[in-house]
DNA sequence: AACGGAGACAACCGCTCTGAG
DNA sequence: TCTCAGAGCGGTTGTCTCCGT
């Protein structure tokens, strides 16, 4: 098919030369772009409009920002992509100066190597099938899907036996359990979010609602819920049974992260203020320290974002260059 | 020095969306 | 409501550079 305005004219295709460049940007300049298919024509370039929008928008534009991706940027394209998928464009408009191409680019040729290395699905964000076969062997570590698809549930070495073992791979959500319980042979159970950014640390109360927790992440905040709670050990393997139960309607992953990301949506119209106030939920959230973007959150139909740099499993693996 | 592979980046292609008529 | 052109987006391909052999 392609685009028409190629077809009808003798159009150079291929890279731009500099003089190319120089005649779209003072053109442009000049007069601006109004419309793209009469740019070529206004400006003298053997160019389609199309490909004169894209030469501006992807390296013409002087508001681009030139040169390697930042740590800062990196992890933000993760997360992003995480919640939206490929939508580049979308994930471009929270790096000012970045465009989808750049992304895009960034992301095929570096940070998905960079994931499947460690062992992560790119498309998913969920672990690959032989990183969890490895992990089943590890007593302490178990994974599962929460409002991410790729999250670990850990537990306190000291206190665990060797023969726990519960398998909450499956679980794409996680529902917090409403029992109370002895307090005796303690053991600590922590709630890590696994993202390559992410960590979160849920605090289960005794009173706590069994709702799904569907509380995901923003960009560049440093919120952090420190959350434990204390179960006897001989109740874990019950309490991790009871309160990981898959709730999925759909084993297709692409089903299960449009639930998850409209599941999200519903959160921010109705529950985002009762999860900042910490008053209505058993959930205590701290934003003291954070620069939550809520204009992310909202333009990317996300509920309030916890979690901790600094915890996070992820960022404890190295990123190999 | 020549060659080939890998990686990074630029650009194109094909499709969808949107708004005007 | 329909059609069409333009704009925008994501996937893919092309090109260049670097590096190892």
């Amino acid at each position: 098919m392609g685009h028409n305005c190629c077809s009808k004219q003798k159009i150079k295709k291929g890279l731009w030369s500099p003089e190319e460049d120089e005649k779209l940007l003072n053109h442009i300049n000049t007069f601006g772009h109004g419309s793209w298919s009469s740019v070529p024509k206004l400006a003298g370039l053997q160019r389609c409009g199309k490909s004169c929008r894209l030469r501006w928008i992807n390296y013409l534009r002087p508001d681009l920002k030139r040169g390697p991706f930042s740590e800062i940027e990196e992890r933000t394209i993760v997360d992003v992509h995480r919640i939206l998928g490929n939508k580049w464009a979308q994930i471009a408009k929270h790096l000012p100066g970045r465009t989808d191409n750049e992304v895009k680019n960034f992301w095929n040729s570096c940070i998905k190597k960079k994931l499947i290395a460690q062992g992560f699905d790119p498309n998913t964000h969920n672990l690959l099938p032989s990183f969890k076969a490895n992990n089943n062997n590890n007593n302490n570590i178990y994974a599962c899907n929460m409002f991410s698809p790729s999250s670990f549930f850990s537990v306190n070495s000291s206190h665990v036996s060797a023969d726990t073992s519960i398998d909450i791979l499956e679980a794409p959500y996680l529902t917090l359990p409403s029992t109370s319980s002895p307090h005796t042979n303690h053991v600590d159970i922590s709630l890590h979010e696994c993202s390559t950014i992410s960590t979160y640390e849920f605090q289960v109360q005794e009173q706590i609602n069994p709702n799904v927790l569907t509380e995901s992440m923003g960009i560049n905040s440093v919120p952090t819920i420190s959350t434990s709670h204390l179960y006897p050990i001989s109740e874990l393997e019950n309490i991790v049974n009871e309160s990981f139960q898959p709730i999925t309607k759909s084993t297709n992953p692409k089903d299960i992260l449009q639930s998850q990301q409209e599941e999200a949506c519903e959160v921010v119209e109705n529950e985002k203020p009762s999860v900042l106030n910490g008053a209505q939920t058993n959930i205590d959230a701290s934003f003291g320290s954070s620069n939550f973007d809520l204009d992310f959150m909202e333009c990317t139909e996300l509920p309030c974002g916890m979690y901790n740099y600094q915890l996070s499993p992820m960022d404890q693996l190295t990123w190999n260059g």
